[in-house]
Order: structure tokens, then C-alpha cells, then sequence
RNA sequence: GGGCCUGUAGCUCAAUUGGUUAGAGCAGAGCGCUCAUAACGCUUUGGUUGGGGGUUCGAGUCCCUCCGGGCCUACCA
């Protein structure tokens, strides 16, 4: 048994994510999760809501209500989308938590001890109307370079030619569209990870199995123009960490607080603090998994996220926690994910573009989300979302091959030998065979899931289920029964062993079906099947059941056609 | 502009890292079955691996070049 660190990257709490957000991040960490836990390991699994920053600020304005109000708000909606998609973390943060906080003010000041925290006066641009300094992105105006008026601070949006917010002719306030702006001086702290540099090199460089697309970002940004670069990690706002060296006041930086890509990656840790916190443990529980110097040093950490996330996982993170000298884990595995897209372009929160959590949740069964999303992940490339694809892949895979295996067993068997598991026959070389087969494909789907390969499992796990039609069809009970009861029997005692085994084995990608399904043989989701004999044997003749009810409609045209409308945004 | 990723059957993806005849699923065609959600099984059609050039005994894989798609580019997060 291992123990295995699990987390997922905190999404950010201005708003309900679509499902490009999940494929990346929650959803497969929640698979690999229901996966280990199966296989016998010890797994923390952690997320959190990312709460600070500039667009929250402008988001609870926007809807009216203080900031710490709208997160609370915000973090309780994604908190039960969360367990709308089944998605089992240990603790679901926040990263406006006390103990995130503390924590963060702590490896501020670590860092300052150790000389990796350098103060350095900007020039930002301020915005008196607003009465806030506004980042490069939130000033807008005329590019200097090829004239687009809606060109960003940072960069314009027609010509690519990144900018600086004092050279846009006209600069206006992307927040209120005031004109009176003015370039103030305010100081800030910066993190010297070009202090670190060689360190995070080393260290990436030995990270061989890593995806290439985790890889090749963070080298990217070590190696780019001089190197990796000295990052700010504060900022002049209200709502966030206000910045402290540990616990002690830091002269010159009242009134200012920690950038969310600061205190974000370190939320991980407080929320298993947070964790703790919940059930009444001490702080020894979760130091066990964060801290090598307390029993941590046989945990494997393994982080999951979208590729835009990369450099803070692969590269700024990790100068945190090598930069603050104590014995913090650091991560072992970075599995990241490229995009999806929706029917030929992007998701867009601002045009309505695309399915959201809460609307996919409302129109359907989060697992036909949670298979269709992780048999088609985007890991080697971006990948798309079509509901031509969406309804073809659910409608084949779960009504078709899996659902109707267990209409049919069931069925059969209640019309034949009523609602129990049948006696009489004995397993021969036909259930031999398929033993063999399913305990090579089951090795082949661990194989996967251990290199989390979602994508591959997945298509092993339908080639699993796959297997017991092809058994059914050449052992043929329905015919045999005429002459040989006892021998129909038998096949169908291996059938609805079989349907117990695929409860067990779908059960970290379809969990609710699978609760189903076992709910309906009358067991609990069986333990993860090490014998796959000793398993297919496991329900004795005599065991009562239920023939469930369709387990899984299908997706219809008329459906698919009024989605397609529905979901097309502006 | 720079960097990285990507282009394989009508569609979505594989191909043990340079090694036999490039494989799956879906869609299509044919046959079978009738237990089942008009479901299932078997067979089968379909590829000049984006174009061109090169290295090699051998290239989907490596190099050059052109074309297309995508992401990142450090103050959105």
C-alpha cells in the first residue's frame, strides 16, 4: 500500500466553470483518486476555490455584494457542483482560509530569511475613479502599433504586439472607463526564482516520465530570453492575504496583499490543514503528508491541471517550497492537459459559449459527463466537444455495451430462473477463456491508470465490457436453455459475476452507475478484484437481486438538436 | 515576432520511441442472433500518415522546407 498525494487545480471563484475546466483538473484527479483508493492506497485528495485577485474584486461588485460575501456565496455553488459530479475530495478549500493565511505569510517570511524576497518599486498605472491600481489587461486603449482601439495593457489583441499600458493611445479603465488614469510608484515584493533557477532545472531535468507538454512549458520558462525571471508576488489590493514576513508586521507593505498565484499553490497545503481542522485532527495528520521531516517521505504527490497552469506548478510553486529551506513535499508528478474545445472553437464564458457545470448537470446524469470527458481527454493534444460526438459516444459505450449487458442478463435470468442467481452447471473452457482474457485486459487497464492514462483506460475498460457481450452472444443461453437448463444457468450465474466485476472496475470513472448497478445485485460496489476467478464466482447461486431499471437512457436526436441550439452562446 | 505542441481511414484517436503487411472505436456494407435500451455478435469496405525534399538497409517516427490548426509568451487566473 501506498500513500499518494492527490490534488487538484483550484479553480478560480469569479464565476461557474464550463467543462473544459473539469476535464482538466477535478475530474481526472477525481478518477485517479476513486482509482487508488480502489487498488488499496492511503490518498489524500484535495481541492480548494482560488478566491483572490482583481476579476473577484470586480465580480462581487458587479453582483452587488461585498467580496468576502460573494466567495463564501461562490465557493458553496462550486462546492455543490462539485458533489454534483461526484467528485469525492477529502476537503474542498478555500484559499481565503486562515490556515492559507498563515501558511503563506509563513513561507513569505522563510523566503525573506533566506534573501530570495526582493522589494522593488514599480510604476503601475493608477485609476482615481476606481480608486484602485489597475493591471496592464484592465487598461485599454488605442494600440500605438497598428491603431485597434480595444488593444489591452498588455498586449493588443489584433496585432499580437505585446505592450505596456502607458504606450496605448487614449488609456481608459477597463473597469469604469475613466480617462483620468495616472502612473503611480507603489513598491512591491518580488520572488527571486533566478536565484533558483539551476536548482529548478536540476530538478526538472530529472523528471523524465513527465507528460512532455508539463516538460516542455517549464523549460520553456527557464530557459526563455535571460532565464527564469523574478516574479511579484504582491499586489495593491483590498480582498486577499495581507502581507506579512511570517508573522510580523512588513514595514512598507501596509495596506497590500499576496497575489493569488502566491498563496493559490499553497492553499493545497492548507487545505489539508483545513482538513484536519474539520474532523477534529491534530496537526500532525496533515503534516504526515506535506512535511518529509514528519512522516511524508513515502507519499507520492501527483498534481493535476490544465496546461495554462503549468509554469506555477512546475516552476513557481516549487521556488516556494525549495526557497523556504524547510522539508516541504515537493511534487513527484505533474499531469497536465491541453484544452477542450466546443463544436469548432472555445468555450467562452462571456458569449455563453459552450455547456457549463450546472446546466450540463441539470440536462443529464453526471456520469455520462464524467465517462464521455475522460474517454476523450484532450492529453496529447486539444480536443473537442461535439454533442454529434457526445451523444454517439455515450449512447454507444454506456447504453449499448454496458447498460444493455445488464438489461439483458438480468432480464433473461428473471424470465428463466427468476430474480436470484441460478444454480446448476458448472463454469467450463467458454468462462475459462474469458477469465483469461479479463485478467490480461485488467492488467493492461491498472497499467494505464497507474501511468494515468485516462484515455487509454478508458478505451481498455469498454473493451472489458465489450467481453461479456461477446461471451453472452457464443454462449447463447437463450438457446441452450431449451436443452440444457443447467448449463444456460451456469452462464448466466458468469454473467452476473460478471456485471459485479465491472461495478468494481467502472467504479472510478462511473461511480454512480456503479453504485447502481451494485445496488441492484444487492452488494456494495465490491472490493477491487486482485483474482478476477476468484471474483467471477464471487455471487453464490441462491443471491437475490433486483433487475434494475434502464440504467443509462440515450441521448435523443430531438435532444441533441435542442442542445446544440441552446448551448450555441451569442 | 519568439517558443512549444499538433496534422495518421468520412469522424475521434493508437502505433512498445527508427523495424514485418500503419491499428482500434464510431459511421458505412454484408451476414448471424432474437436474451436485451431497434440492443448484441461475426465478417467487411476504407489510409501515397498535410505537400515537397533529405538521411538510412529501413521513416508515421529523425533532418530541412512549405502549408494548416492550437497553446504559451511572465500584471486575467
Amino acid at each position: 500500500m501506498a500513500r499518494i498525494l492527490i490534488t487538484s487545480a483550484i479553480p478560480y471563484i469569479n464565476g461557474i466553470k464550463h467543462l473544459g475546466t473539469l476535464v482538466g483538473s477535478q475530474l481526472p484527479s477525481d478518477v485517479y483518486a476513486r482509482y487508488c483508493r480502489a487498488r488499496g492506497h492511503e490518498v489524500m485528495h484535495i481541492c480548494a476555490t482560488d478566491e483572490h485577485g482583481t476579476p473577484a474584486e470586480l465580480a462581487a461588485a458587479k453582483a452587488g455584494m461585498p467580496v468576502a460575501e460573494f466567495c463564501a456565496m461562490m465557493w458553496q455553488k462550486q462546492a455543490d457542483l462539485a458533489q454534483g459530479f461526484a467528485l469525492g475530495f477529502d476537503h474542498f478549500g478555500r484559499s481565503s482560509s486562515q490556515r492559507n493565511h498563515r501558511l503563506t505569510q509563513h513561507f513569505a517570511g522563510r523566503l525573506a530569511d533566506a534573501g530570495l524576497i526582493a522589494e522593488v518599486d514599480e510604476k503601475m498605472v493608477y485609476s482615481p475613479a476606481d480608486g484602485r491600481f489597475l493591471p496592464d489587461r484592465y487598461v485599454e486603449g488605442t494600440c500605438p502599433n497598428c491603431g485597434y482601439e480595444g488593444a489591452r495593457g498588455d498586449q493588443c489583441e489584433n496585432c499580437t504586439k505585446q505592450l505596456d499600458p502607458t504606450e496605448l493611445i487614449d488609456p481608459r479603465s477597463a473597469v469604469s472607463g475613466a480617462t483620468d488614469l495616472e502612473v503611480r510608484e507603489t513598491k512591491h515584493l518580488h520572488l527571486r526564482q533566478s536565484a533558483l533557477a539551476d536548482q529548478l532545472e536540476t530538478w526538472i531535468d530529472r523528471q523524465t516520465d513527465w507528460p512532455i507538454l508539463t516538460t516542455s512549458i517549464a523549460k520553456k520558462w527557464l530557459k526563455d530570453g535571460d532565464g527564469l525571471r523574478d516574479r511579484g508576488i504582491t499586489r495593491d489590493l483590498d480582498w486577499g492575504i495581507p502581507v506579512k514576513r511570517g508573522d510580523q508586521d512588513w514595514p512598507g507593505m501596509e495596506g497590500k496583499v499576496f497575489y493569488v498565484w502566491f498563496d493559490a499553490p499553497i492553499e493545497y497545503i492548507a487545505a489539508t490543514a483545513e482538513w484536519a481542522d474539520a474532523h477534529g485532527r491534530p496537526d500532525a495528520d496533515w503534516e504526515r503528508w506535506w512535511r518529509t521531516d514528519k512522516g511524508a517521505k513515502d507519499v507520492r504527490y501527483v498534481q493535476f491541471m490544465g496546461k495554462d497552469n503549468v509554469p506555477f506548478h512546475a516552476l513557481s510553486f516549487p521556488a516556494t517550497i525549495i526557497g523556504s529551506g524547510e522539508p516541504w513535499k515537493l511534487v513527484d508528478y505533474i499531469k497536465s492537459f491541453n484544452f477542450l474545445n466546443y463544436q469548432g472553437g472555445q468555450f467562452s464564458t462571456s458569449k455563453g459559449r459552450g455547456v457549463f457545470q450546472d446546466q450540463a448537470l441539470e440536462i443529464l446524469p453526471a456520469d455520462y459527463w464524467r465517462w464521455w470527458l475522460m474517454a476523450n481527454a484532450p492529453e496529447t493534444s486539444d480536443s473537442e466537444f461535439t454533442w454529434a460526438a457526445f451523444q454517439a459516444g455515450v449512447n454507444k459505450d454506456l447504453a449499448d455495451v454496458l447498460g444493455n449487458f445488464i438489461s439483458r442478463v438480468t432480464k433473461f435470468c428473471r424470465s428463466k430462473f427468476g430474480e436470484t442467481v441460478p444454480k446448476g452447471g458448472s463454469y467450463g473452457t467458454a468462462e475459462a477463456e474469458v477469465i483469461a482474457e479479463l485478467t490480461a485486459r485488467t492488467a493492461t487497464y491498472q497499467a494505464h491508470m497507474d501511468a494515468i492514462e485516462l484515455r487509454k483506460a478508458a478505451a481498455e475498460l469498454r473493451a472489458i465490457w465489450v467481453a461479456g457481450n461477446e461471451y453472452l452472444q457464443a454462449a447463447a443461453p437463450w438457446a441452450v436453455f431449451k436443452t440444457d437448463p443447467d448449463a444456460a444457468a451456469a452462464t448466466v450465474r458468469f454473467a452476473l459475476n460478471l456485471i459485479r466485476l465491472y461495478a468494481a472496475l467502472s467504479a472510478p470513472f462511473i461511480p454512480g452507475a456503479a453504485a447502481s448497478i451494485a445496488g441492484a445485485l444487492d452488494i456494495d460496489v465490491p472490493d477491487w478484484p486482485d483474482d478476477i476467478n476468484a471474483a467471477l464466482s464471487a455471487l453464490i447461486p441462491g443471491h437475490g437481486f433486483t433487475t434494475p431499471e434502464v440504467l443509462f437512457a440515450k441521448i435523443t436526436d430531438d435532444q441533441r438538436e435542442a442542445w446544440e441550439e441552446q448551448f450555441a452562446g451569442q
